[in-house]
Parts: structure tokens; C-alpha cells; sequence
RNA sequence: GCCUGUAUGGCGAAAUUGGUAGACGCGAUAGACUCAAAAUCUAUUUUUCAGUGAUGAAAGUUUCGGUUCAAGUCCGAAUACAGGCACCA
């Protein structure tokens, strides 16, 4: 029986030993395939990472063998809280931590033989590559977009530390589990939204998939609407933004955010100034969450004494607070025309106020907007509303935004869902923010020739219990001299995302080891783009979008060729545990791959990973189907007993051969590795039923199965001397006058259902196609005596005879 | 609540994009080999009905409608599950 783990460790040590995946930034035809960089964690590698690591080798040794040259590199994402915590979890220096877990990593890799370049190997916490990181950041603030400002953060008391909204999904911390609450916090921010459209129109110069797009459109959140200016009686102004402007004569009352400037502002003149700062009082201990979850009530209170003033009607009209409206998204506060947007229309109802009908037709509703029906309906016209009376939505909008802005007290304008970048966290290990703050001189940046910012060791690595960095208790760290007038100050202590160096490690791949750029324009130039990268789903949207404008930036100050950097994006779905869940430890439903290669090989469990399903679609694990892979590689190895002296494809075979070589190119290169797997096991089964196999049968089939099963392919390939190692071979190709049988099944259907099936050559022609399906002795119980209405003919398919 | 997916045998899944539903694999059942077991090989395996049998018939791709000679595939509505989110005006 073949010996696995012998052969395995030959060919892992023949292609480091020949450095076989190394490849220089020159030649033609460059490819760059990226698979996302892994958290080392204490766990080890996940059979989840097995399976995007093989299919993504699976491309990059078919694309070698077709003469690309292949980059295919490794790297590790170290920084940020995942690694901290097991550090602070274990008692180890997450420095150490790391190490070992990137070298227990790296052995598990190797022993699955991914076809990595390790050469450009690197981790984001090594001084070489977050020296880079620094840099763009220093590069980031000197074209001001980065800032500091003090903001409303999420707050997690557990962890002691800021988490960016995204981190906070559900009011709950993501790492801990942790109530989050809002606290006033000052951070590094980076101007994200200014980039809102190029973000946007940056989709375009890309190949992701739809849903990838749309993930990101979605994350973007662009509006299009109207602001206007509202007078306040007895003097002051403020603006509202809406997307339905034509509903602006179904005003009842307007909503301010509790959160917002303009009710700090209105203060002195408000009545109930108890009550209105119970309210907001009320509100600052809600999470952004809590304020807009759905069924809570629409809880709010009247601001008296004050009222606003309807532009297009001159009535004056109530103001309340509402949580709903957020104080940071577009003017901090709403126009409400409870008769068409159904959250107005609760929270009229709450509180019983005025509900006016603008637009006949029915429960028409402003929320649907987005639809194209709403703006094309032409049934519901416009009423109550003066001189605009009769018109369509659609004319209504443009005419009544066209009578506001001639008027000056109406813009146009897009608001976008995407918040600038929090950008600090006060965390220990992360790459520290190269900023020193100056009593005379404020916030300076380093000077670029000082990088790297050292990451200084430090006996105790948890976060402090004012929430601040262990750094700023290095005091001969944290101490300094201003690089602008040299008097004393202090280094910033807050450190930077672990989002920061994912954003650009795929550039550093192209040149991993420059000394003097981040990456040089010539390897970053060579390369062009990634040009197929592979992650998982929940990646797409955030790491990609922070990736994106990382790239756009770089492009727009000159230091990357391309502003979208990565063309095409796939993404894989879960391997879950073997009863349907994800695995966890606590769930008992764990596999480690370590396991499994040692019990069944390397190969079969990257055969195994291959055929499991749909790569886009979660998985459950199943040691049967596992099983299933290595009987396939055994009678792999098997068929070798049969093979005979002929160098040409057995007769019997020679159109399925090149049907297979044909289906494995096309579906390995469509992501459709299941099925590029069992076009091999049925190649099998026919190489099985003959007596003998030829030796190019045998290295064909071999050859196919190469990029997911590397080591028995290449094993039996040198045992049997069939030709050269597959890693140096060429890509096969198969005879397009050989992808056809001579004869193939047609099918005769009456009315639509199989009545007969008949064996006849392919190039029989229509006429003869009809005559022979009415001659089945099957077909002709369902036609004779019956009235025959058409007869539909599909060369190379089927008959059907409609009959009456 | 919104957005995006998904739904096919006992199980994982295929289906040339409107043309034989269930390829391939697992599991199961029966048999061969074996003292026996494992491994291996052979056969059967969507369900129901008829037949000793080759086979034939009916139903069948979450549900209900529709278009079509023909629907897993297209259209309309509904349900369930998964992932994402922002009551975003």
C-alpha cells in the first residue's frame, strides 16, 4: 500500500530543496493568486483554512503548468486583539506567542504542500514591514486624512478598549461578549467617506462577484436627496436631508436627534428643558443599536415652545426628539410625513399627531423609494400640495427640488452610510502610531527617517484600568522630544487597528523585502494587480472596503499603479462541523487537519476538501466522505498494476480522456472543484474496466489530478517512469475533434414525457430524427389514433410529438 | 424591519443554463473472496404500483399559482434556514 507520509515528505523536501514556487518579479505572463493571510491563533490551523489554501494552489499549479508565472505567497496578519488576547489568555509575550504559533502554522502549511513561495514570507508584526505601515500612515496625515477628533465610541468596560462600529455589531463586543457603551473618546481617524464615491465608482475596474459588489454598495450606503433650510419662528434656522422631497407638503412635524448640535442649541428657548434633557440623558446610554432596533416604540418627546416653519406651505409645524434619527448621519434631523414613510406614521400614532395625505394610490410609501415602481408609478399623482397637484412622483421630485434650490434654500446632495475610519485602539499589540504630541508645537508627526517605530517590550501587556495603553506607562518610551522644535513631549500611545496592515500586505508580496519603499513602482508595476484573491465572506465587506480605500489613497498621492489593486474576488463558504454547526471547542466538533493527514495523507484530505460541495457554500464535515477521497487515491495507485508499454490513449477511452482534460481546465478554473473531482472518478471507473492501461492514460489521468493531489501524482508518476516531475511539465490539451462520441441517445417524448430513448448517429438529420422516434413500438401506443400538433425537434437531444 | 443568499433521494451533491432530474461520492442491502474479519470486487439503491423478469406506469427538485411543446432552471406570491446590516430619513 502506498506510504502517505513517506512520499508526502519526499516531495515537500524536493520542492523546497529546488525551490520550485520561488518566483522573481520578471518573465511573462505574471499571476498573482492570494488567499487571505491567517490570524496565527493558538489553535492551529482550521480545516476551513485547508480549503481555500488548496484551491488556490490547485489554480496556481495549473496556471504554472500553463507556462504563468505564479505568485503565490504566505504571510501572516499578527497584530490586534486575537492575538493579545491569547497572549494575555496563556501568559505568554505576544510576541513569543506568535512565534511559536506562526511556526506550528507554517508545519501544518508544509505538510499539505501548498505550493507557497516562502521566500516573501512576512508577518504585519515584524519592525520591516509595520516600518510601512507607519509610513503610509505618517503619508496619511501629511495629505490630511488623518485626523483627531473626539467622538461619541463604542466602549467595551470588559476589554477597556474603543471598538469601531463594526467591532460593536449587536451592542455587544465582539471579542468578549461585553455590553458596549457610548463614551467620549478621543481618536486617530482616518477620512474614509471622502472616498465614498470613488469606493463606489471603484467597483467598476474590478471582476468581484455581484453579491461581493453589492456588499460593498451596501456598506458604502449612498443616498440621494435634498437639504433644506427650515426657519424656526422667532428666528434660527436648521437643515433636513430626505430622499422624498416630494412629500414635503405632508409635513406634520419635524424630528431632531437627541445626540445632535442643533438641541443643545435650542436649549435657552425650550419649554420642557427638563424633559428634553431627561430624553437625551436618556438616549447617551443607548447603543446605536438599541436606538435602531425595530418594535422597541417610537419613544420621543415634543421640544415646546418651539416650532418650525414649513417652507413650501408656511405652516408651523411641531418639533420632537426622536432616537431614531442619529445625530451624525446627514443633518441630524428629519422632515416626518406620517402618511408615507411608515416609521413617521408609528411615531405619529404614538403620538397622536397630524397625518396628511400627499399622494393618491393607495398605502404608497416613500420607503420604497429605491424601487424603480415608485418612481415610475404613474397611477399615484401628487395632491394637497398646491401648484404640484397631478404630477407623477417622479415629476414631483424634480420640480419641487427645482422650486427649493431657485428658491436658495434647497441643495442637492448624497449622503453615504460609511463613517470615517476609527483608527486608534488602546491596545499593546498593535503597530504604534508614529505621532508625538508637543505642548508648543501639538500633534507632530516622526520624522520618516526614525521608522520603524519600535514596538517596545513591556512586562505587562493588558490593557490598563483607565482604558489606556499599556505603552503610556513606559514613561522612557513615552517620553520624548519634538521633532519640530525639539522641546519635550509625548509619544502617542494608542496603537492601530489590526485592519491596518491587511490593508496593503498584498502590495508587500510584490516586492516583500524592498528596504527602501513599501514596494517598489517596477515589482508593483510587474505584477499589475492581484489578480484573484480568495477569503472568506465575512471579509468581503469590511477588510476589502478598508483594503480599497488604502489602495485608492496610495494611487491618488502616486505610490501604486493601479487604483483598484485586486481584480477578481472569491469567496469560500465554512466547513462546519460534522453535526451542521460551526465548529467551536465547546461544541466538541473540532477536526484538526494535523489528524487527518496523519491518518489519511495530505492528499486525500485535499481531494476530500475539493469534492466536499459548492466551493461558495458552507460544508458539513464528514469522516465518510473523507474515506470516500482516499479509496479514490488508492485505486489511483492501483490502476498503476494495469498499465501496458503504449504511449497512446486506449481506443476505448480516448474521447472521455479528452472530454476530462477538458472539463477538469474549465471547472478548476470556475471555482467548480467538486465536480472537476468527479469527472476524475468517473475517468476511473472507465480506466478500471479495461484489461489493460496505457502509460499515457495513466499520466493523463495523473497529471489531471496533480494540482489537487500533488504527492501521489508526482510519486507514481516517477515510480512508473512516465515522463517529467508534473511541477516541471507543461498543462495538458486535449483534441477538440475528440470531445464527441459518434452516435448519442436520443430521447422521444410525447407531450412532454419520455416514451422511448433510442441509440442513433450524431449527424442524423431532422427528417430521420422523426421517423425513427414514431417507429418506437413504446412511442407508438401514445400517438396512434391521435391527432399529431406539432413535433418539436432538438438535433443532437430529443423529439417531442405533441398529439391531441 | 431591510439587504443578500440558499432550499433537489437516507446523506454530501450534479444537471451542458429551458430539453432524459438525481451524474459522482457516502451510507445501506445482497453476493464473491476469506476459517473468520478487515480490505477489495460485483449487483441493487428517489417513492409508489404492476410483473418471476427484462420492463412498464404514476408521482416527484420547500409550498401555491403562471408562462411553455417542454420548468430544478423563467415569471408572480408564500414559507423556512443562513449570512450581513443602517429605523439612514
Amino acid at each position: 500500500m502506498y506510504n502517505h507520509s513517506k512520499e508526502k515528505k519526499k516531495w515537500q523536501e524536493y520542492w523546497d530543496n529546488n525551490k520550485t514556487f520561488e518566483v522573481l518579479n520578471k518573465g511573462d505572463k505574471p499571476y498573482y493568486i492570494l488567499v487571505e493571510f491567517p490570524y496565527p491563533s493558538g489553535a492551529g490551523l482550521h480545516v476551513g483554512h485547508v480549503r481555500s489554501y488548496t484551491a488556490q494552489d490547485a489554480i496556481s499549479r495549473l496556471k504554472r503548468m500553463q507556462g504563468y508565472n505564479v505568485l503565490y505567497p504566505m504571510g501572516w496578519d499578527a497584530f490586534g486583539a486575537p492575538a493579545e488576547q491569547y497572549a494575555i489568555k496563556n501568559h505568554i509575550h505576544p510576541k513569543d506567542a506568535v512565534r511559536e504559533n506562526i511556526k506550528t502554522f507554517k508545519g501544518q502549511m508544509k505538510s499539505l504542500g501548498f505550493s507557497f513561495d516562502w521566500s516573501r514570507e512576512f508577518s504585519t508584526t515584524d519592525p520591516e514591514y509595520y516600518k510601512w505601515t507607519q509610513w503610509q500612515f505618517l503619508q496619511f496625515y501629511k495629505h490630511n486624512m488623518a485626523y483627531k477628533d473626539t467622538v461619541p465610541v463604542n466602549w467595551c468596560p470588559n476589554c477597556k478598549t474603543v471598538l469601531s462600529n463594526e467591532d460593536a455589531a449587536g451592542g455587544v463586543c465582539e471579542r468578549c461578549g461585553s455590553t458596549v457603551i457610548q463614551k467620549e473618546k478621543s481618536q486617530w481617524m482616518l477620512r474614509m467617506s471622502d472616498y465614498a464615491e470613488d469606493l463606489l465608482k471603484g467597483l467598476d475596474d474590478t471582476n468581484f462577484a455581484d453579491k461581493v459588489k453589492l456588499g460593498q454598495i451596501n456598506w458604502i450606503g449612498k443616498s440621494e436627496g435634498v437639504e433644506v433650510d427650515i426657519d424656526i419662528v422667532g428666528g434660527g434656522k436648521f437643515s433636513i436631508f430626505t430622499t422624498c422631497i416630494e412629500t414635503i407638503y405632508g409635513i406634520t412635524f419635524f424630528v431632531i436627534a437627541p445626540d445632535g448640535k442643533l438641541i443643545k442649541e435650542l436649549m435657552p428657548r425650550i419649554e420642557n428643558k427638563e424633559e428634553v434633557q431627561a430624553y437625551i440623558e436618556e438616549t447617551a446610554k443607548k447603543s446605536n443599536m438599541d436606538r435602531t432596533e425595530l418594535n422597541k416604540g417610537k419613544s420621543g418627546v415634543e421640544v415646546k415652545g418651539i416650532k418650525a416653519i414649513n417652507p413650501v406651505n408656511g405652516k408651523e409645524v411641531k418639533i420632537f426628539l426622536g432616537d431614531f434619527v442619529l445625530g451624525d448621519y446627514g443633518t441630524g434631523a428629519v422632515m416626518a410625513v406620517p402618511s408615507h414613510d411608515e416609521r413617521d406614521f408609528e411615531y405619529a400614532k404614538e403620538h397622536n399627531l397630524e397625518i396628511i395625505e400627499v399622494i393618491t394610490g393607495g398605502d404608497i410609501t416613500c420607503h420604497a423609494y429605491e424601487k424603480q415602481e415608485y418612481l415610475d408609478n404613474k397611477e399615484s399623482r401628487l395632491i394637497n400640495s398646491d401648484k404640484f397637484n397631478g404630477l407623477t412622483i417622479k415629476d414631483a421630485k424634480e420640480q419641487i427640488t427645482k422650486f427649493l434650490i431657485d428658491k436658495g434654500i434647497a441643495r442637492k446632495v448624497n449622503n453615504y452610510k460609511m463613517r470615517d475610519w476609527i483608527f486608534s485602539r488602546q491596545r499593546f499589540w498593535g503597530e504604534p502610531i508614529p505621532m508625538i504630541n508637543c505642548p508648543q508645537c501639538g500633534w507632530v508627526p516622526m520624522d520618516e527617517k526614525d521608522l520603524p517605530l519600535i514596538l517596545p517590550d513591556v512586562a505587562e501587556y493588558e490593557p490598563t484600568d483607565n482604558g489606556e495603553s499599556p505603552l503610556a506607562k513606559i514613561t522612557d518610551w513615552v517620553n520624548c522630544k519634538c521633532p519640530k522644535c525639539g522641546c519635550d513631549a509625548k509619544r502617542e500611545t494608542d496603537t492601530m487597528p489590526n485592519w491596518a496592515g491587511s490593508s496593503w500586505y498584498f502590495l508587500r508580496f510584490m516586492d516583500a523585502h524592498n528596504k527602501d519603499s513599501f514596494a517598489s513602482m517596477e515589482a508593483l508595476k510587474y505584477w499589475n494587480k492581484v489578480d484573484w484573491y480568495n477569503g472568506g465572506m465575512e471579509h468581503t465587506a469590511r477588510h476589502l472596503l478598508y483594503a480599497r480605500f488604502w489602495v485608492q489613497f496610495l494611487y491618488n498621492i502616486g505610490l501604486v499603479p493601479n487604483k483598484e489593486m485586486i481584480w477578481t474576488r472569491v469567496s469560500h463558504g465554512m466547513i462546519l462541523g460534522s453535526n451542521g454547526e460551526k465548529m467551536s471547542k465547546s461544541k466538541g466538533n473540532v477536526v484538526n487537519p494535523d489528524d487527518i493527514v496523519k491518518e489519511y495523507g495530505a492528499d486525500a484530505l485535499r481531494t476530500y476538501e475539493m469534492f466536499i460541495g459548492d466551493y461558495e457554500h458552507d460544508a458539513a464535515w464528514s469522516e465518510n466522505g473523507l474515506k470516500g477521497c482516499r479509496k479514490f487515491l488508492d485505486r489511483i495507485y492501483r490502476l498503476g498494476n494495469k498499465l501496458n508499454d503504449s504511449y497512446e490513449y486506449s481506443k476505448e477511452t480516448e474521447i472521455l480522456m479528452n472530454q476530462t482534460i477538458k472539463k477538469v481546465s474549465d471547472d478548476l478554473l470556475n471555482i467548480k472543484y467538486n465536480t472537476a473531482v468527479s469527472a476524475l472518478m468517473i475517468l476511473l471507473n472507465e480506466l478500471e474496466k479495461l484489461d489493460t492501461v496505457s502509460k499515457k492514460d495513466y499520466r493523463t489521468i495523473l497529471h489531471l489530478l496533480n494540482p489537487i493531489a500533488p504527492h501521489i501524482t508526482e510519486e507514481l508518476n516517477e515510480m512508473y517512469d512516465l515522463g517529467d516531475k508534473f511541477c516541471e511539465s507543461t498543462w495538458l490539451e486535449y483534441n477538440n475533434n475528440k470531445l464527441e462520441n459518434n452516435t448519442y441517445t436520443m430521447v422521444v417524448q410525447v407531450n412532454g414525457k419520455v416514451r422511448g430513448k433510442i441509440e442513433v448517429d450524431i449527424n442524423t438529420s431532422k427528417e430521420k430524427m422523426e421517423q425513427l422516434a414514431k417507429n418506437i413500438d413504446n412511442v407508438k401506443l401514445y400517438i396512434d389514433n391521435k391527432e399529431i400538433v406539432k413535433v418539436i425537434i432538438v438535433p443532437k437531444k430529443l423529439v417531442n410529438i405533441v398529439v391531441k
